[in-house]
DNA sequence: TTCATTGATTTGTCCTAGACAAACGTCAAG
DNA sequence: CTTGACGTTTGTCTAGGACAAATCAATGAA
């Protein structure tokens, strides 16, 4: 009876939603004021979504999420807005460094990629591959992707693959005494994980005491485990896809609803330049500024006990 | 300027949202029909959820994410919700084979945990461990979540150390000649990762060559992923909170966007005795089930090769 | 019995259009 | 150069109506 897949004109809202991270209302709220995308209408007058507009959005959102506001992108015609696109390319690539992971991928070539993680992790150190080398091929795989040279399902098992190996490189390390334990997690809806394990990584290599819950903890969740597990901080990772409110409301709450000794550590692409405005949650720009961190809290802390 | 933190009256929808799962116009829509929950409002009008009504949403996620329906659940006062998570477990329980996990994870006793799955494994070894060990203590686990013993975060925190667990030792195994290529997800929906690793495990243990793209991979992106890599397998898990109608539709749609020659294998509580329903994919009653299924493979498969 | 089909009910998602506040850009004054 | 006030932009919330997909219950067929 139920026979789909014919010429379909397009995908639903729902599924925009989850392809491009813009919200439904917001989406029908761009319609109405902006007149932008006439979306089809199916039988019973729902949105269907053609493929081209959906990218077009796409490309939309990548630029707001480098700090582009909505009302120019709106307006400007698709051809106008690629060309944004490829500037914003430009000043970031021209690394050669890392231009060896396209061919690989695009061989779908899965164990020399995983002998050349290996390779490159073991040469230049957990350090240097996690602040340097990783950073550089999530950009080199982030504008692959923009300019079409990779698939979706391509970056996907490059993702995976990266998280193999960081995986297995944390649980070779050990922590140190005098070193913090850390609960490390995402909240909901960011399901990036990858962030998280650099960050895992880097802090296991600096001796810290790691735990990771995964992606997607519900606050109280998060609450629950630190408080139970003598836990001194908690650190939570966000994606530059994440809108950056939603990620300063999840803080807010989770730093009024955690105990006054348990810090927050938070970073990732969505908190950037934002540091001044939360207070009382250590804002990390960088990846290298985790050492630091590290260092500053044993200080902090050696100190302390010694005073008592 | 922006002073919260006032003795709250309880959070916005949309942290509601974030917290339980369940979608802002689904809580809506509650209110309306059933007139269930009734959240204060702020100046605005807008909703604000105490605290024990959010607790209340979650109960009833959990037994909806059992299999319960909505309509009698929202009409059951908070007492019988919690009589009614007692009773579904009793059936269950007995095997005292697994307590030891119970205190290691009241204690918070993470480092204990870790060696004890350790030394399990390498006592028992890896096929062994997974068909059997590793059930028991799921199903141990989710008992003791639903009789309060053991908080959801306790339970997330054993889901995180055996995942972790698995991956290493899935990581030190290689893959043998005259083996499948395997590549391994779940489908929209279906975040479950253990049952997937599981099955992985015992895959790579019994030598075939896996790939595992995550959970939720889209149809397209395997289909597109499988005859790239050139896959002989795609493995699929579904959990027993998966709805096998919908398992069962995913699994129809896949077989008939995969190629021929491209077998589909499928596992999971959700799919136990409906082998029947499914033609032209190899359902796994059992773990154990993946070992013969394997040497099946592999004799249709040398046979096929010498004929040629 | 066991399995498929039909019809009634439940339940989630989508629709419209109005409203408001937080974030941001701009300009002026210290 | 920084700080504060003001206007604009922009995302999210609200309301009730509507529909279709999922599920239950009962029926008929192998």
């Amino acid at each position: 009876m139920v026979e789909p897949d014919l010429p379909i004109a397009g995908i639903g809202i729902a599924a925009v939603e989850r392809d491009t991270g813009l919200g439904k209302d917001t989406l029908r709220v761009w319609e109405r004021r902006y007149g932008f995308l006439q979306p089809h209408r199916d039988a019973v007058g729902e949105r269907l979504y053609p493929a081209e507009q959906v990218e077009h959005l796409r490309l939309i959102k990548r630029l707001m999420d480098q700090g582009h506001r909505p009302g120019a992108l709106l307006r400007m015609p698709m051809a106008e807005l690629s060309q944004q696109t490829q500037k914003s390319l430009t000043q970031i690539s021209g690394n050669d460094a890392v231009d060896w992971v396209m061919p690989m991928l695009k061989a779908r070539d899965v164990d020399h990629l995983r002998a050349e993680f290996s390779q490159r992790l073991a040469r230049d150190g957990l350090e240097r591959f996690v602040t340097e080398t990783v950073p550089a091929l999530n950009r080199r795989i982030g504008d692959g992707w923009m300019t079409g040279e990779i698939a979706i399902y391509e970056e996907h098992l490059y993702t995976e693959l990266m998280q193999n190996q960081l995986r297995s490189s944390i649980h070779a390390l050990a922590s140190r005494r005098n070193s913090p334990h850390v609960l490390l997690t995402t909240v909901k809806d960011e399901e990036h994980l990858l962030g998280l394990l650099m960050a895992e990584a880097l802090l296991a290599a600096n001796g810290a005491w790691c735990l990771s819950l995964g992606a997607q903890t519900p606050v109280a969740d998060i609450v629950g485990a630190a408080t139970c597990i003598n836990i001194d901080i908690v650190a939570l990772s966000f994606s530059s896809a994440y809108p950056w409110r939603k990620a300063r409301n999840a803080l807010v709450e989770l730093r009024a609803a955690l105990p006054g000794d348990i810090e927050l550590w938070a970073g990732g692409a969505a908190l950037i330049g934002r540091e001044r405005m939360l207070p009382s949650v250590v804002v990390l720009d960088t990846l290298g500024d985790i050492g630091s961190a590290l260092t500053n809290w044993r200080m902090r802390h050696s100190a302390k006990s010694e005073a008592i």
